[in-house]
RNA sequence: GCGGGGGUCGCCUAGCCUGGUAGGGCGUGGGAUUGCUAAUCCCAUGUCCGUAAGGACGCGUGGGUUCAAAUCCCAUCCCCCGCGCCA
């Protein structure tokens, strides 16, 4: 339901060890405990019906028999009894056993560098050319406001802080990395997906962790439903309770959606601009994979992020984040960093992880490959392959002429029909 | 939204009216037999607890009635058919 709860129960130092290297708190003792309260419980609950079931065969058996069954009724009338009072005290141990197994971070991959914060974080190549321009650049804000691109003011009259109005070329421009992606990964055979964009919370619990509830989910109010982060939420879902037939794998989407964030706890980064908003588009790459393929997996989806923004042009490094810096679901993650000059600075624009079994666990979504079979659990992975708002960004600041328009990369000149903005 | 039908252990299906250990077919694995990869027959094929022996659970989900629920009652979700409304 989250890690195999045999590690909670015959090797939790595994947990603890995974706890200090994320640094992360956790009640890890409180979560043994209650499984060992659990495992007593059923056991005494198991032994009341194993008895109900010997004493309702008797009664059955003496009243086709046309015998009095007076005694064994009694009987049962007080066993019955006796496991509501059991069943109550096991379903409350038991609900509160999943609430914190379901709590529990993921386990960090051993070629993970461990370190407690981004500071750890190892870069492990970089690729293309930084711009020199001989002229002062301007970040992306400036640029954007200059050729009526975006509008922060009136976003923020509308809805609020961190949201923008696209304007003109930057509205193709956007639609074109759409286009794009989606022409790129069809090629490479990925199944296009546009799912829903909002889901209800047993689907989100199974992609999530509790604690990004909070944080980054908005609740569609009096509804069972939550707005997606991005299409992973809702592909992981996708084949929830399902047995997978092993041939299929691995299954790999394209998602195409709107993100919705509530970047809670964001509070003064990047505030202006359109680089850290509470929506943007997003084409994603999720696989479902056999456990002996993920890390194979893993490489190729990086693989296929960095062929695209060697296609766009866009100068970046690829960082592997340390296990302070790891999301909770991720058993390891490469980011891409793009080069954005208007910042002088690499800004992450891809977040590639291995989430192991770790969804697949809590949404039951197994496979085998003879109908027999024991079932396993999947491995799922997840990349961006673009989210277009930062994207966005880093094509204005870097492809900016001196006059102040920007070039549009070659790849995406077909989809807007212009080479220039 | 209204009316009708449905959801059973990978797939298909019986059982529900009339409550009493969920049966069959397919698929898959193993075995028997036959000179042969065909036919036939036998066994196995969900989850959890337990070192094991064994046991419990499992009929969309959650409640209720009952000594006992796949079966009866209530609620709820999803799917199909028809009607209505609608971009």
């Amino acid at each position: 339901m989250m890690l195999d709860p045999k590690i909670i129960k015959e090797k939790p130092e595994i947990i603890r060890k995974m706890l200090q290297d994320r640094n992360v708190k956790f009640d890890l003792d409180s979560l043994i405990d209650l499984d060992l309260r659990r495992r007593e419980l059923i056991i005494k609950t198991d032994e009341l019906r194993k008895k109900k079931n010997i004493v309702s065969l008797e009664i059955a058996s003496r009243k086709k028999a046309g015998s009095d069954a007076g005694s064994e009724i009694a009987q049962m009338q007080q066993v019955s009894s006796e496991l509501v009072v059991l069943e109550s005290e096991q379903l409350r141990v038991e609900s509160e056993y999943a609430r914190l197994a379901f709590a529990i971070p993921n386990l960090v991959h051993e070629s993970v560098p461990r370190g407690a914060d981004e500071s750890a974080n190892q870069e492990i190549r970089r690729w293309g050319q930084m711009p020199r321009a001989d002229f002062a650049v301007r970040d992306h804000i400036e640029i954007s406001q200059k050729l009526d691109l975006v509008d922060l003011e009136r976003a923020a009259k509308a809805a609020g802080a961190r949201f923008y109005f696209l304007k003109n070329s930057l509205v193709k421009l956007n639609q074109a990395l759409i286009n794009f992606a989606l022409d790129f990964l069809e090629q490479k055979k990925y199944v296009l997906i546009q799912p829903p964009y909002m889901i209800n919370k047993n689907a989100m619990e199974g992609a999530i962790i509790a604690s990004d509830f909070q944080d980054v989910i908005y609740k569609v109010e009096g509804e069972d439903l939550f707005l997606i982060g991005t299409s992973e939420h809702a592909i992981a879902a996708m084949h929830s309770n399902e047995i997978l037939e092993g041939k299929d794998l691995p299954l790999r989407y394209a998602g195409v959606s709107p993100c919705f964030r509530k970047e809670a706890g964001a509070h003064g980064r990047d505030q202006k601009g359109i680089f850290r908003v509470h929506q943007f588009d997003k084409v994603e790459q999720y696989v479902f994979a056999r456990p002996e393929e993920s890390f194979n997996e893993h490489e190729k989806m990086l693989a296929v992020a960095e062929e695209f923004y060697q296609k766009l042009g866009i100068p970046y490094r690829v960082m592997l984040l340390s296990s302070g810096d790891l999301g909770k679901v991720s058993a390891k993650t490469y980011d891409l960093e793009a080069w954005m000059a208007g910042q002088n600075a690499y800004r992450e624009i891809v977040s590639c992880s291995n989430c192991l079994d770790f969804q697949a666990r809590r949404l039951k979504v197994r496979f085998r490959d003879k109908t027999n079979e024991q079932t396993q659990y999947v491995h799922s992975l997840n990349s961006t392959l673009v989210a277009t708002t930062r994207t966005l960004v880093a094509i204005m600041e870097n492809f900016q002429t001196r006059d102040g328009h920007i070039n549009v990369p070659r790849s995406l000149q077909k989809y807007i029909g212009s080479g220039i903005i």
